[in-house]
This record gives structure tokens, C-alpha cells and sequence, in this order.
DNA sequence: CAAAAGTAGTTAGGTGCCATACTATGCGTA
DNA sequence: TACGCATAGTATGGCACCTAACTACTTTTG
């Protein structure tokens, strides 16, 4: 249990959905659905929130976003320069945000805008000295924080698990694809 | 590979993290840490954001964002009737959160809220007939589709990915500590 | 070669969530 | 009983990300 300045409740459990829980939702509308497999969904949506969380505060401590940091690892894996448009598609965010990330980074002096002179309407963005200063100071505690986020796993664990985390992340779609498979409904009414 | 109408690319793969990436950035700062125990966090990150996004577009076919869901929900698991201080609990978010959630329910139609006549400070919500009604309607559905999610995985499969997923999650406190451990630097410069 | 179509980046406006600070009510203690 | 303090809910302002629409430039094409 931790408390902030209003002596706000931040539950670190993030109220952890349980089985029960997740039958009683089951069981109310007498669907033939699985209880653990929306015990599984539930506990990953939860994680997922809370891993999110956790990122922001994590990167606040170097004046950054989850999404600021990304972007600069990302031009530091590409020699420091890239597009605009390159960036949005590694990130797997749209060019929109992709400009107010760089809007902010180039405030700070850690990304600077140059224009292109093959194609005018492109400007590349490069990463300053600072900017690579900043990344080189956090890397060590940074990196030191992501191996800790794993360490009650084993080697043959974390194999296991990134196999299991595949197969559910592409299970993800069934979310947002078009059409889903709705089994009959038994009810009592 | 999906578009929308503006011909932006919104990459389904989301750019996954790849182990040699991982590896170029631990090499390039000559971190003693484990690439793989990065790539499990970054590829929890990636799953964990994915996540939530199709989680906001799933709801929004019924009209409902993840957390005004997860409220309604939690409404039908109390009888249909909580105080936003115990919502926030539930849920595991600010009352400041809630109390946004339940102005957008109830000017749907979805909750309302009700004056207590033991405590003047306290305000309960009550699910109304149209709230129940909601998620009536949309169980079938939702549940058919988070069974989906996971439908890639057996049943043990499931329980094992609970378990390794509970100790990640346990682990997720690393990047909120206030201090971590951090190895040695044997830097060649 | 000019008009139409496409592309790169930006702007504008919206959603979801948060932290902080505020108001109103209740309560403990002297 | 009256002061201070705690508590319940809310308003305000912020950030991250989105979609849609716009500007400026380039490419295609008749």
C-alpha cells in the first residue's frame, strides 16, 4: 500500500482480478466461456496498465516519456538520423504523435530538425550530442532496471515465456478484428 | 499491414523488438546485462500498449472506453450500487478518474448518481436499468472475444503463463524503486 | 507541361488517464 | 462546543496518443 501527498490509496495489487470474480461475471449472463481464459485477458490487461504506468514514472526520472526514450533509441540505432515518417513506423505510433514527441525533444536540445534538400518536403531529425549524452548517462541504471523487471524468471523461464507472450499478443487482434465467433446462449430466462 | 484513410500505416506488428536489437544496445555501452531479460521486458512493453489499444477500440463498439467498462462491471459485481471512493479501489485508479468515468456513464444514462442520507459527503452510483441493460448486451460478445485472445493457448499453457506472468508483474516494481543495483561499467574508452 | 494525384510533415481537436489542489462535510479532542 | 484535522467528491490542468484535415512539395499523367 502506498499513499501520495492527498493520502490517495495507490494500491500497488492494482485490485488483481481473481478467478472468482471472473466466473461470477461468467455465470451471470450462463455463457459457455472459459473462466481462466478470461482470467488470463483480465490479468494482462492489468499488467499491461500497470507496466505502463510504471514505464512513465520510470522515464520521468530522466526528464523523458516512454515514448520520448523510444524515439531517441530508436535514432541511436539508426546512426542518428532518420525521418519523421521512418520514426512512426518503427515506433509503431502515427507521424501526428511522432511530431509532438520531436516538438518536445527539440525544445529539450536533445533532437534537432534538418531539412532535406533531395525531397523539400522532408525534414530529418538528428540526435545532438546532448541527446546521445543522455541516453549514454541512463543507459546503466535503465538497462539495470529492465533485468531486475525479469529476475524472479530463470533462462528456460523467459524462453518460455516469450513463446506463451507470442501466441497471446497474437491472439490481440481477436479484440479488434471485424467479427468474432458468438457461441449460443443457454439462457434461463 | 492496415490503413487508415488517410494512408497512414498503422503497422499491426507494431515493430517487435528483436534480440539483436536488444543486444546492439546492451553492447554499445558494454552493460554486463542479459539481452534476453530485455527483450522480455521490451516485448511485455510493446504487448502491454498493443493491448490496451485494442482494448479501447473493442469498447468502443459498445459505446464504452476500458475504464468506464471496468466500472460498470465492477457496479454489477456490488449489488449495482458503490461509492466512487470504493470504485477507485476497485479499479485501481484516482477518485479524480472516477469521478470523470461516472460523468460521462451518467450522462449516458448509464449510472446515476444518489445522495446519502448517512454521510453528506458521500455520493453513491447506481447502475440503472439501461446500464444493466448494456452489459446484458454486449457479454456474448465481449467474453467470446477475450476467450479468443488466448485461444492460441492450451489449458496448461494458460496456467503456466498466469504463473510467469504474476512474477513479471511482481518484477514491475523495479522500474518504480527508488534505488536499483547497478552493475558495473567496464567501458573501454 | 499543366492539372491531378500522391506524399511528408504539421496543426487542431478529442479521449483517457493522472496529480494537485480545492470545497464541503464529518469527527476527535480539548 | 469549537477548533483543527480527516475524508468524500470534484475541478483544473497536464501528458500521451489518436483521427482528421491542412500545407507544402513532388510525382504522375493526359
Amino acid at each position: 500500500m502506498r499513499m501520495n501527498k492527498d493520502n490517495q490509496v495507490l494500491n500497488d495489487v492494482d485490485a488483481i482480478p481473481s478467478l472468482v470474480q471472473s466466473k461470477r461475471q461468467i455465470d451471470r449472463y450462463n455463457l459457455d466461456i472459459d473462466a481462466q481464459a478470461i482470467l488470463v485477458a483480465s490479468r494482462l490487461m492489468a499488467a499491461g496498465a500497470k507496466l505502463g504506468h510504471a514505464s512513465e514514472i520510470h522515464f520521468s526520472r530522466f526528464g523523458l516519456s516512454t515514448g520520448r526514450y523510444r524515439l531517441l533509441a530508436d535514432l541511436e540505432d539508426n546512426e542518428g538520423e532518420e525521418l519523421p515518417s521512418q520514426l512512426a513506423e518503427h515506433l509503431g505510433v502515427t507521424r501526428a504523435t511522432v511530431t509532438g514527441l520531436i516538438d518536445i525533444l527539440e525544445r529539450d536540445g536533445l533532437v534537432s530538425r534538418r531539412s532535406s534538400s533531395v525531397d523539400g518536403r522532408q525534414r530529418s531529425v538528428v540526435l545532438t550530442e546532448e541527446g546521445a549524452k543522455k541516453l549514454r548517462e541512463m543507459a546503466p541504471e535503465h538497462f539495470a532496471r529492465l533485468e531486475a523487471m525479469v529476475g524472479l524468471l530463470n533462462i528456460e523461464e523467459r524462453s518460455l515465456f516469450l513463446d506463451l507472450l507470442g501466441r497471446v499478443t497474437q491472439g490481440i487482434s481477436a479484440l479488434t478484428d471485424e467479427s468474432v465467433e458468438v457461441k449460443e446462449n443457454f439462457s434461463n430466462e
